[in-house]
RNA sequence: GGCAGGAUAGCCAAGUGGUAAGGCCGGGCUCUGCAAAAGCCCCAUGCGCCGGUUCGAUUCCGGCUCCUGCCUCCA
């Protein structure tokens, strides 16, 4: 099977918008940046679209044969965080600590790949102090009198590039907290915050007095520091395009005077019940609700995957309900060609190279999973066909492999634990006896402990649900 | 008000200037002691509404209606 599909990647650049061939700085190496999560509470579904999205993006780019230095941070300084830590009576280390490793079990039950570095906030300061000071002496921000260090915006002509945002008409608003600003002009935003009593023992030291980083300097001070002065990719929620990603362009920008990232990417929000997710609504719910209800994470994957990212998703239980039964069908196909002697499996067939030409074409027309998909199950179907008729499939291992690589949905394990099998022995045997109500029985029980039985020609299957 | 994205079968969702992928649900069949499971087959003359361009539009253009998000720290 050839290394690398011949389809070439474009991706809609949100700084463009439009869908552009995909290009590096460097050959096939990518820096790839993606907004973390700001670890004050679990983070929820609608958190796990946007890094699923992220997640894919970067299966994807090695799918095209890639090589993608993966960031992405954990915001553990803010507001949020801060106030948290104080509730619970913490260190604010030790209450972001607890949430990160709960995003990285989540990160694991929907697996996610790990990225190659995930710094957190607190731990670079240093370059974010350093960075607020190459834009001091720019003359691109400036020291408010209560040790605040704010942008300039007035300062950088092209300020607005992503957003598209007048910043004439950036005007105050009713989400504005009047008390915290002592800035020239509205748009500015702060890049250092000075102390307050509210911060407590958050605080370090710098040259503009004690306080506190802002919000978006963290991200372009961790980009560049692990990626260099220019990313290749920089991906997140479409909420953070602005004033986040605006605001890390002109920080960025401002301060070395190159292009930060060549590519932007942004994810749709997830709705739920038509409506975005929120605390006053009830409608948010985390991954260990949805695994509350019995659902696993490759099924919450599926749902939160299946869709283009660019389009908003309505999450409902049904598709939930919905989704199982398509990876039912999966998993039964693998089930199928596992069991098939290495002689079934003819590598040249051509329905097999002509499936992952399809998969890959979709896939390089912006992710699109919904097209990808389509032609997997159209495939599922396909060598379905020819097994029923016993001719010979494609190497179905070798071609899953390549889409598993991409889809991350996982081959389920059917270990049949002793007792289960044990159970299934004796419905075996009293079924030879044709002792029908014996071996009803026997199903019956093991369809309580999970388990269906199957007799197929082969004979008996015990399979879990 | 500004900016952005939508409206495709009961539900979810691709896509195309030439007559609608895929998944779920539903119906049928095969298999089977009976079931279940699994597999196979079928399932939109129709793509929000009104005009226009065209031999032909769901796809292009214009208008309209409705939905969702962003507009300073929400993925």
């Amino acid at each position: 099977m050839s290394a690398e599909p011949s389809a070439e990647l474009r991706l809609y650049n949100s700084l463009t918008r439009a869908v552009e061939a995909f290009r590096p700085r460097v050959d096939k190496k990518v820096g790839l940046y993606a907004c973390g999560p700001t670890v004050y509470n679990h983070a929820h579904i609608g958190n796990f679209r946007s890094f699923l999205y992220g997640d894919l993006l970067r299966r994807v780019l090695r799918h095209f044969g890639f090589d993608v230095t993966s960031v992405m941070n954990f915001t553990d300084v803010d507001d949020k965080t801060i106030r948290g830590s104080r509730a619970a009576g913490e260190s604010l280390r030790i209450f972001t600590d607890r949430y990160i490793a709960e995003f990285r079990r989540d990160m694991e039950t929907l697996n996610l790949l790990p990225q190659d570095v995930q710094p957190r906030a607190t731990d670079h300061v240093p370059e974010m102090i350093a960075l607020i000071g190459r834009l001091v002496e720019k003359g691109l921000a400036y020291a408010s009198g209560d040790g605040s260090v704010y942008f300039r915006v007035a300062a950088l002509p092209d300020y607005g590039k992503l957003s598209r945002l007048d910043k004439e008409g950036l005007k105050p608003g009713a989400r504005v907290a009047q008390d915290e600003y002592q800035k020239e002009t509205f748009g500015d935003f702060a890049l250092w915050k000075a102390w307050s009593p509210d911060d407590g023992d958050v605080a370090w030291e710098s040259p503009w007095g004690k306080g506190r980083p802002g919000w978006h300097i963290e991200c372009s001070a961790m980009a560049m520091h692990y990626l260099g002065e220019e990313l290749d990719l920089h991906c997140g929620g479409i909420d953070l395009l602005f004033p986040h990603h605006e605001n890390e362009i002109a920080q960025s920008e401002g301060a070395t005077g190159r292009p930060f990232a060549r590519c932007w990417g942004h994810s749709a929000h997830l709705l739920v019940d038509g409506q975005k997710m929120s605390k006053s609504l009830g409608n948010l719910f985390t991954v260990r609700d949805v695994e509350a209800k019995g659902y696993t994470g490759r099924e919450l994957r599926y749902v939160l995957i299946k869709a283009h990212y660019r389009q908003s998703l309505n999450f409902t239980w049904d598709e939930l309900a919905a989704a199982r039964v398509a990876l039912s069908r999966i998993d039964n196909w693998i089930v199928r060609w596992k069991a098939l002697p290495a002689s079934a499996l003819t590598a040249a067939l051509p329905v097999g190279a002509a499936f992952l030409n399809a998969f890959s074409e979709a896939l390089a027309d912006d992710l699109n999973i919904s097209g990808a998909l389509g032609h997997l199950f159209d495939f599922v179907h396909e060598t379905n066909r020819l097994m029923d008729k016993g001719e010979p499939v494609p190497d179905l291992p070798a071609i899953w492999e390549k889409v598993d690589a991409v889809l991350g949905l996982g081959i389920r394990t059917a270990e049949v634990p002793p007792e289960i099998a044990a159970l299934g022995a004796e419905r075996l045997a009293a079924r030879a006896a044709k002792d029908w109500k014996k071996s009803d029985a026997l199903r019956q029980q093991l369809d309580a402990l999970g388990w269906s039985v199957r007799d197929s020609a082969k004979g008996q299957e015990l399979v879990r649900k």
